[in-house]
DNA sequence: GACCTGCTGCGGGTTG
């Protein structure tokens, strides 16, 4: 369309459309075109949808800058708050380019942005702010004189990658901190979401307002129907030499990634970090051998910035054949370019991450998205077990590359109590006013805050946990005050982020830092290292300073990282794991290898009847498979240990020791007949509970509390036991 | 089987 019939370029500011002049653009795109409406529409929150990075923040701020030229603020004008500090620096660039004509300043502000800038932030008027949840949450505590002032004429609050934050303590602690930007504004701030494409946008609106009382546009761009090319590689290691062969299963993969990688630009998500240093490895031992230039390097979270930064360098500049084994740093908005294929080891976590991962593919117009999956199992033999047997990981991989295809993947999951991102606001807002009414603290944070879930009694209750450890007291007329212990918390500069990290040691070779290990990896001098994708002796360890000297060496070692809770698999995947076991249908994107070991499962599926014959019978125990999530799955697993069986779940499937079916189908039945127990009851015995943050601050009562919100599904639990013994 | 993200103020040294 040219532009002078574009409605939504007319309403757009002078200097704005002198910049898209400047830039080439023949039209806005399509989400362009209907963003200018809502978003000069001041009255409504929007969140942009989108696949691909391309365009979203142009979007979005284009129009919002627009509004802010034609008013005169006089403080910030529009917050930018952005996840990583690599995306701010990524977006100021983008920012001060539309903005430099306009005169309208843009500051970075997050923890490697010197005290002296942030100053000048906060006194230049009409700004744009690009700033990290945890710089805003500092804002909050350590600036609260000037916060009125420098938040007064706000127009826009705009939140980068939103979908990164849905359903985590972080994304709980930014809903909170919007709120409280609104509070110390005095009104509604429009927001703007920038998000990939969830499978559920009412769950994303829900999130940008909490109480949903501003309205809210969605603009989603369609897929624009891209070709997808995938494959799914099987292969097979012997189960009796686990070691050796499973060497060979490797070699067998980092030889199929070596031989197709070679020569382009490619992204590997290997799943773990420890595995993302095997293949580099292996990667580049194989090129050496081969004697050609290694084109393959690590990214992983452990690994120096200066490290994933050249990896991301090379990858963005196309100088040279670059492939990046990543875990999923790789999967957010860092510019790296287009690549011409995406690599999965193992099956994706989730439907919306493999659909993020596949995004990053084939990004130049008319290329199709090429994705390869790499999965292994064990050779086929009589000693498999049930799980096994079924071929999960493949059938898993296929699930979740049919619902991809589908256009299905995850909505994000459903609020938890956030206890501990509650004490941490609780503290901040208490700091940020020097003393709070505890009323007033219950409304701001609960009543009409995000925190709507946390009704006044135990608000009250976690009140006196509080004061009992001497995180708060109370003033004589009931003023809410740091206490001694909440004092020394707030004053040290880990209380700003919502999450914690375990201590680390340096990698250092020749004075430059590698990267880091957690402290609970043993370190011993003399042995050797594999470290960012090369290997390493190690040289000495101080302890007192963390610190690792290392030298090149031949020999090596992987090392284990600390890792965090897996993946939560969802209803829908399972679901569609059955469909797949139950069907005949040929799967037109399985290997030779992936192709038999899916024909594998289907037999022992039809052989061993479970679409009809609930609980099976193995030896003095009993099996059964429940075809749904995990949430679904640790209910049933609670319930049983609750009734004293001796119960073990790998995935879907559930093995009872010393119980033939019978026996276990009645024992069922006497659990489906009693009063179904309540999520607390279920959670009352289970061990660290407390994972988050803050959580060693709460009782046990709380920690139930908790620990029973949002990860059980009682109600699912019981559909599927009534299922089993029908 | 198993990821990722972030951080202030102050004191001391160096450079213009």
């Amino acid at each position: 369309m040219p532009r002078s019939e574009s409605r939504a370029f007319a309403l757009l500011h002078p200097s704005i459309q002198r910049w898209i002049w400047k830039q080439g653009w023949t039209n806005l795109r399509d989400i362009q075109e209907q963003a200018v409406r809502s978003i000069l529409d001041c009255n409504r929150d929007v969140i942009i949808s989108a696949s691909t990075a391309g365009g979203k923040t142009e979007t979005a701020f284009l129009p919002a800058i627009s509004d802010v030229l034609r008013s005169e603020p006089e403080g910030i004008s529009i917050l930018g708050i952005i996840p990583l500090k690599a995306l701010i620096n990524d977006q100021y660039q983008r920012l001060e380019g539309i903005t430099r004509d306009a005169e309208l300043p843009v500051f970075a502000w997050h923890g490697d942005i010197s005290a002296s800038k942030k100053s000048k932030a906060l006194s230049t008027p009409s700004s744009i702010l690009l700033i990290t949840p945890e710089s805003l949450e500092a804002l909050f505590v350590r600036r609260h004189p000037e916060i009125r002032k420098v938040f007064r004429s706000l127009r826009r609050v705009v939140v980068d990658e939103l979908h990164a934050f849905i359903g985590t303590e972080r994304g709980m602690q930014l809903q909170s901190l919007m709120h409280r930007v609104d509070l110390v504004a005095g009104k509604k701030i429009p927001r703007i979401g920038l998000s990939a494409t969830l499978g559920d946008m009412s769950k994303a609106t829900e999130f940008l307002r909490h109480n949903n009382s501003l309205p809210c546009d969605v603009i989603e761009s369609k897929m624009g129907g891209r070709e997808l090319m995938v494959q799914v590689r099987g292969y097979t290691c012997s189960p009796d030499d686990q070691d050796a062969s499973d060497e060979s299963v490797w070699q067998a993969i980092s030889g199929h990634l070596f031989k197709t990688l070679r020569g382009s630009n490619n992204l590997a998500f290997a799943n773990s970090r420890q595995n993302v240093e095997l293949l580099s490895d292996k990667l580049r031992r194989t090129s050496d051998l081969a004697r050609v230039p290694n084109e393959f390097f690590p990214h992983h979270g452990s690994l120096s910035k200066e490290i994933r930064e050249e990896a991301e360098d090379r990858l963005r500049k196309q100088s040279l054949p670059t492939s990046v084994i990543c875990t999923n740093t790789l999967e957010l908005g860092i510019d790296i370019g287009s690549v011409k294929s995406v690599a999965q080891i193992g099956s994706p976590p989730s439907v919306a991450s493999l659909c993020q991962r596949i995004g990053r593919s084939g990004r130049q117009e008319g290329d199709p998205a090429v994705l390869r999956t790499y999965i292994r199992e064990a050779e086929w033999g009589s000693e498999l077990s049930l799980a096994e047997k079924l071929r999960l990981r493949t059938v898993q991989a296929v699930a979740m590359i049919q619902l991809l295809v589908k256009g299905w993947n995850e909505p994000p999951i459903p609020n938890r109590l956030h206890l501990s991102t509650f004490i941490q606001q609780l503290l901040s807002s208490i700091a940020q006013h020097g003393g709070l009414n505890p009323a007033v603290a219950w409304e701001n944070l609960c009543g009409k805050g995000p925190f709507s879930h946390i009704d006044v009694e135990m608000f009250k209750h976690l009140l006196k946990v509080l004061a009992a450890k001497e995180v708060l007291t109370q003033a004589d007329d009931g003023t809410l005050l740091l206490g001694r212990k909440g004092e020394r918390i707030v004053e040290h500069y880990s209380f700003y982020a919502a999450f914690v990290s375990p201590e680390e040691i340096s990698i250092v070779t020749d004075g430059k830092t590698l990267g880091t290990l957690t402290a609970s990896f043993p370190i011993v001098p003399n042995s050797f290292l594999i470290f960012a994708g090369k290997r390493w002796l190690i040289k000495s360890f101080d302890e007192n300073r963390k610190l690792v000297q290392v030298s090149p060496a031949e020999g090596g070692e992987l090392p284990k990282f600390d890792g965090g809770g897996g993946a939560m698999i969802h209803d829908k995947v399972r679901e569609e794991m059955k469909v797949c076991l139950e069907s005949e249908s040929f799967i037109p994107f399985l290997d030779g290898q992936a192709s038999e070991l899916l024909s594998q499962a289907r037999a022992a599926y039809l052989d061993m009847d479970l679409a009809n014959r609930k609980i099976l019978s193995s030896g003095s125990k009993s099996i059964f498979a429940i075809w749904k999530g995990d949430r679904v799955c640790f209910t049933i697993f609670l319930m049983l240990q609750k009734e004293n069986l001796a119960v073990d779940l790998y995935g879907p499937v559930f093995t009872v020791n010393k119980i033939t079916p019978e026996s276990l189908s009645e024992r069922i039945q006497k659990i489906l007949s009693q009063k179904i127990p309540a999520p607390i009851d279920l959670v009352r015995g289970l061990e660290n509970k407390g994972t988050e943050k803050f959580d060693y601050l709460l009782d046990e009562k709380l920690l139930n509390a908790g620990a029973s919100v949002g990860c059980l599904d009682i109600e699912g639990a019981v559909r599927e036991l009534k299922r089993i013994c029908g």
